[in-house]
DNA sequence: CGAGATAGATACAAGGCATAATCATTATAG
DNA sequence: CTATAATGATTATGCCTTGTATCTATCTCG
């Protein structure tokens, strides 16, 4: 066999620029709580997007589509297959309003309230799983420096 | 116009009960600083994948397609595309290693090299921007925290 | 009533990202 | 030395997510 190292050049590849960037840092520590939490979620046939609906409709009962799409960052449309499986799984009710019979009134149902208390014990579970390192003192002002950062933004993706 | 609020139950979608969640709050800074650095990268004619990659090249002058790959956590096929177009813009050079002529020597050229400092330079600006609210030691901290994270996971996506 | 706006839904396009298969080259085994 | 396996780069392909344009039904306002 041959000799693997240059004996000249570097023989490992670093990404010690990026690593200064904030934005690749974050890209990095999402990419891992963004695979974690799928893996949580999967085995209560969950998506994040049906769990995020499902939480914002549990703290906002009667709320419409286009509301549930505000809060969650998405465009209407994309929100239609999402109440779409979370009614036809029983979940999440649909009822037009009396007072304008365009919009719905999302609420959950016995089912859907259930499966959010499991679903939020087992994202509480995960995330506590990730924040193992970090103290309750660096969770908290973790937090509070996203949301800083956030706020610098317009809010759209 | 009508009055805009029920009078009986909640005027406002809120989404406080996602908040205490470190995903969520991640997420949304993530779109932020994403929004924001496809902006700044725009004028300069390139994206997340391509400034990325040119930072990894220079910093590893020589480096296969096969090493960029795993440094930038993509798909090999994935980054050909990459590669084809800087290396068509006269960003990149790929040379024919002769001890291995299968695969290819990545290296920034002088324009490469160029507009890899200008890049690098906006992209500071951008993230001092989005920085402003936080101390010098909150971001080290801070970052700090990201890396702890992203330490807890597989690496993968 | 008629113009304009809004809620929901549908159709469609574009981007990101992963897998499988292919080709050329190199390494390894008999 | 020849056959086989392994690797770098590439192509083709498909899935998933997300955004835009459009449509219908309904509501508000003049």
């Amino acid at each position: 066999m041959v000799d693997r190292e240059e004996t000249t050049t570097a023989p490992k590849v670093t990404d010690a620029a990026l690593r200064p960037f904030l934005g690749f840092n974050l890209r990095r520590a999402w990419n891992v709580i963004h695979a974690d939490l799928v893996a949580t979620l999967e085995p209560l046939g969950l998506r994040m997007i049906t769990f995020s609906a499902l939480t914002v409709i549990g703290e906002n009962p009667g709320l419409s589509q286009a509301q549930l799409a505000t809060a969650l960052s998405v465009e209407r449309p994309n929100l239609v297959a999402v109440t779409d499986e979370l009614s036809t799984r029983g979940l999440v009710t649909r009822e037009r309003l009396a007072s304008d019979r365009r919009t719905y009134a999302l609420k959950l149902t016995a089912a859907g309230e259930r499966l959010l208390a499991r679903a939020t014990e087992a994202v509480r579970g995960h995330e506590a799983a990730l924040y193992e390192p970090l103290s309750d003192g660096e969770r908290q002002s973790l937090i509070a420096m996203l949301q800083k950062i956030e706020s610098k933004g317009t809010g759209r993706s």
